[in-house]
Order: C-alpha cells, then structure tokens, then sequence
DNA sequence: GCAGAGCGGAACGATCCGTTCCACTGTTAA
DNA sequence: TTAACAGTGGAACGGATCGTTCCGCTCTGC
C-alpha cells in the first residue's frame, strides 16, 4: 500500500525523491480518517514542512485529486487482475478483500466532492464501473439470488467504515468482516432480498461536493 | 424515530413546545450526516433562529451530549424488548434492523468524543454492553462458531456507514444489508473466522475525542 | 566557492463558528 | 386594556482554524 520507495538515492535530491513518497503516504493516512484535515497535518505527519508540500502540489485540492486518482488506478490494477484469475467466485472474493485492505473505496468515494475531477478521472471511473460490473455478472452463479452490481458499493462502503487503533489491526478486523459478508453473499437463505436495490444513480449523489 | 409530538398546544408556549422537538429531530438529522456541522445548520433545518436553540441549551456540547444520551436510552430500550422475545436468532435479528433503522449506533459512537460525558452515560453504557451480550449469548447457538459479541459492533458500525440521498431509501437500503450481514453472521461454510476477534478495549478507543 | 534547489516554519488574511445581544412580537395575567 | 415578559430571529463579535505566501537558512551539485 505504501508507495514503492524511489530507487536509494543520496544527499538532498535523494531526500527530495523519498519525500515525494512521504508525504503521499502520509496524505492517505491522514486524508483517510478525515477527509477535510488541514494540510498541515498531512506535514506533520510527513515529518516535513509546510513548504516541502507546496513545492509539490500547487494547493490542497491538487494533492486531494492526486491522491484520489491514485486511488482509482490502483482499484483499476486490481479488477484487472482479479478478471485475469480463472474462478470467479475466488478473484471477486480477492477482490473484495485487496480493495478493502488497501481502503481503496474511501480513496475514491469518501474523498470525492473535495475537488472537481479531470476528464481523464471521470473516464477512469466509467471503466472501473464496467469491470465492477464484469467481474460481478462472471461471479453471479455463486451468488445469492437477487443481488445487483451496486450493492458491492454498499459493501465496501460497510467495510471502509471499519476502523481500529492501528493499521495493522484494522486490516485484520477488515478481513475477518469481509469473511462474515461474503458468507452472506454467497449464501442463499431462500427468502428474497428485501427492498429495490440500490441503483448506479442514487450512489452517485456523494460526488456532489458540499 | 421522530419525537412524538406534544399535545397540541396553541399560541406562543404551544409554539415552544413544538419546537423542542423541531430541534431535536434537526440536531439528530443533522449531526448524523456531520458529528461537527455547526449548530446555525441545526437551527436552520429546525426552521427557528438561533436563540430558540440556546434557549433550551447552554451550548453546543449539551445539545450533543443530550442527544447522544437519548441514543443509549433508546438502545437500552431495543435491547430490553428484544430480550423479552422467546426466539434469541429472531430477537437478535430484529433488535440489529431496529438499531440500524434509527441509527442509534452512530447517535451513540459516532458522537461520542464531542462531549464529556455524564456518570449516568457511563452507568448506561456499561448496562448497553451487558444487554448486548446477554443478546448475543441467547443466540449463539444460531450464530457462526467464533463470533465474539463485539463482532456485532463491527456490523453496527458497517451499517451505519451506509447513507443513501433521502433517509427513507437509507431505511430500505440498510434493511436489505442487514439481510445479507445476517445470513453470514448465521451461515457457518466451515472454514473459521479469520484474525483474533474485536475486543471491547480496543473498542472503545473512539471515545477519547480529537 | 557559489548559485540556487529544497526546505522549515512564522505570518497573513480569509473564513467559519460558537456565543452573545438586542430589538421585536404575541400572549398572558391582572 | 395594558404592562410585563417568555419566546424568538438574526445581526454582530471574538476567537479559532486553515490555506497560502514569504522569508531566511542549509546544503548540494557543479
């Protein structure tokens, strides 16, 4: 999850470089558990100053875009791949569980409405619908009856709100839950779900920025 | 969900009392969305000015700290009666959709940490933990072998994350989670739960206010 | 040895928000 | 009828917060 460190480079260009990575980390973490935290937190955190982040980022909405857009990509990478492994069930399964490790649906969700997206975003997100939707209709025998795309948002969304004291512990809880729900998706009780279900165009009012 | 209106009173003290409610239900509305949205929006949605608000209370954290309160008292509620049930699988099942109807999850951790908290608060947490656990117990034969009671506060916590545009549709869409949350909460495919189960100390870390 | 990339953090200005204050209105009790 | 006042709306104030700018310093790469 961490950026990938920059290959060990010396003196102040090599501190540069690993800052670069630094302060992206530190921008997820902190931008994570609260979306509108004050950019001097994400410094702080970073273990730099301020001016080390406006060298970078032209203001607080470009790190914001940056790292949402990140965040995009990495949820792109990771439904590719998971329609590259041969049994559905398993690779949707997989996939759940990278996304939710890697918080990648509070990367893209919770942070949107906090800058106006590129073009380039919004074609990013149009694709990662449509390999949500491959990967879910591949997966569909295996499971319960009645469910639809849009209710993998509602269980990510369920799983991004998990969150313990530390990192690594949040990870483990996150994946002991998705165990629970996945169970439930892949188990058919017989009734029939409640309720429409939950449409692509009413999940989509969080892009509206407050 | 709403305060039961007050006999209907006419003039200027049945005004009053109407606003009691008013205001509470826009504080409940509108500080579930946002624990710290300011208080002219609770003003605002109530449809009153400001001073009909620190009328009634000293200041911001004792609106808070009331209407949190309100939450426990109901959540002890919705537990005793769910207790007073013959079938502990169906008890349980309908205390967690009354619980997530009214949000009474979020009305109780998600404000917590705006306020310092009362002894009686206190006293009552400690009764709602006790409640909660002679549920769970009762069930547990129903239930997936390895859950821990404070499984169900990871479950409370997902479904609470769920928001949708109008809070009748949140309604819905929550009852339709809950569905799936319990079909895996009561479906045991064998294989044991992953990670060691959520604890009540680490818990409660959420307490202690930013 | 020097130009300047890179940086830390103080300072500034704008915005927001909790709270106070005051003028006003309708009601109630004499 | 009227005098007091409970109840109210909302402007105004002061403090806090936060994004951004700016300046002086350091150390590097040439």
């Amino acid at each position: 999850m961490p950026t990938p460190p920059p290959p060990a480079l010396s003196g102040r260009r090599g501190q540069a470089a690993r800052n670069d990575g630094a302060i992206l980390d530190a921008a997820r973490e902190v931008f994570l558990t609260d979306p509108k935290a004050p950019i001097a937190a994400v410094a702080e955190r970073a273990g730099v100053g301020i001016s080390a982040l406006y060298r970078r980022y032209p203001g607080k909405e470009d790190l914001l875009r940056t790292l949402c857009h990140d965040g995009l990509r990495r949820y792109l990478t990771e439904a590719e791949a998971a329609l590259a492994e041969p049994d559905p069930a398993a690779a949707l399964r997989g996939f759940l569980e990278r996304v939710v490790v890697a918080d990648l649906h509070a990367l893209t969700v919770n942070l949107a409405g906090t800058f106006t997206p590129t073009p380039q975003m919004d074609a990013d997100a149009v694709r990662a619908a449509e390999l949500s939707t491959a990967l879910f209709e591949r997966a569909r025998p295996a499971l319960r009856e009645g469910l639809v795309v849009d209710d993998l948002t509602l269980v990510l969304e369920g799983c991004s709100a998990v969150r313990m004291p530390t990192p690594a512990r949040t990870r483990e809880i996150r994946l002991r839950y998705v165990e629970v729900l996945f169970t439930g998706l892949t188990t058919d009780p017989g009734r029939p779900l409640p309720g429409p279900p939950p449409d692509a165009r009413e999940l989509s009012w969080r892009w509206l920025d407050t």
